[in-house]
DNA sequence: TTTCATCGGGTAACAGTGTTACCATATAAA
DNA sequence: TTTATATGGTAACACTGTTACCCGATGAAA
């Protein structure tokens, strides 16, 4: 049925394949696998992501994302693992400020535009696309990590004494996630009409949350 | 296959079954149809909530529910629209109070409480449990309507002056739906780990949005 | 009353899905 | 060279949404 034997023709690229891989021992065929779904992913949503078509996008079975993956969730598992990197990597690349309420305004946007240009990977993540997927130990390390950036403004607000209140570093992060993720969210699903519009009630959140933050302690100008 | 021809010692109590139904000449098959669903969405979860299980459980093939609705999403539609209801009505008997602040506490604890009772309707509306979901225009109005109390205490604190800015209603309400969902989706989709934590969080984000919408204009105090 | 036509509705199929049992084959060990 | 093992592909199972087909009942016409 597949005529694969002749591999003389396959893409003289690079190793995507599993017969590639395979033909040159590659050892991290995990990897590929995650890079093939990845792929679909980002190509056609979350929900093209079926067992069947990674494999046909490998060249191979489906037996063998079954011996890399317990089963599709853990397979889920790392592309959840995969999207907080990316998040991480632009938060980190953000433009730092000296003006802390100008940064913690800047890692928003930033989490804005992730929502916007990975919308696949943030359905996955945090949309509740894939039925009953929760993340597991390794990746809510994951997010911790790729949160870490917002948690460090927080806590330097707090030693700078811009912060009142004296709620935990790590519930402040949670409130401004939340209140981000709901506006994306609701976007996501339909709820609040065109791009434009979610952005408007995105830039009021944000400006809600620092002036609630960052509110002169009782009484100052 | 199916024994149902001696309906005899059938369901003796209520008409929940097409074959009664048709015995009957009962007109609203729709809602019987949109009664079981709901069972099993509330029983089982939006996941289990199948067109062939529909049909088993009204006892008729799934023909009948693809001649009512034009296909499972008409269905979901449907189920949106009951979920707004039972939101509507869980706003319209939250007790009032004169402090506009406090009512919108209160819808806001009444808000987390429907995703509490009934998650298994937030997730079908707001979680992103159907794939592809979004309100059509009849559950985009239905929105509108079960957040109407939301709008009402918005406007009225506009009017007597309780709130700063010049944002319209609408955009306010936006704002404060979305950070609510925000917090309330992120703990289904287990981001907030236990249900105190997540309350914490939701507390947090109701007081955070309470003081900055209502926070003094200018050097009051 | 008998014939015909229409239409409602059940069965079974199609094309998918996740998952796994089975089996052949290729490789490693003896 | 023969045996043992592990690897991996095929095909199946139990599901899903959806629809083509066909049968039987019910209405109208003769």
């Amino acid at each position: 049925m597949n005529e694969q034997g002749n591999h003389a023709e396959a893409a003289p690229k690079k190793v995507t394949t599993y017969q590639e891989a395979r033909l040159q021992n590659t050892a991290n065929l995990r990897q590929l696998v995650v890079d093939a779904a990845a792929i679909i992913l980002q190509e056609e949503g979350p929900e093209a992501v079926t067992v069947r078509k990674v494999a046909q996008r490998m060249d191979c079975s489906t037996k063998i994302i079954y011996s890399l993956f317990t089963n599709k969730e853990g397979l889920a598992q790392q592309l959840y693992l995969d999207g907080c990197k990316i998040l991480s990597n632009e938060f980190e690349s953000t433009s730092q400020s000296e003006d802390l309420q100008q940064y913690l305004l800047n890692l928003a946007e930033v989490y804005w535009e992730f929502g916007q240009r990975h919308t696949s990977y943030y359905k996955l993540m945090f949309g509740g696309a894939f039925a009953d997927f929760k993340p597991d130990e390794q990746g809510m390390k994951g997010t911790v990590t790729a949160m870490r950036r917002l948690l460090s403004v927080i806590v330097s607000a707090q030693e700078k004494g811009l912060i009142a209140g004296n709620s935990t570093p790590e519930l402040i992060v949670g409130t401004i996630w939340s209140s981000l993720h709901g506006v994306i969210h609701l976007y996501i699903g339909g709820h609040l009409g065109s791009v434009a519009a979610a952005h408007v009630v995105y830039e009021q959140t944000v400006f809600q949350l620092a002036s609630s933050l960052f509110a002169p302690a009782a009484g100052s100008v």
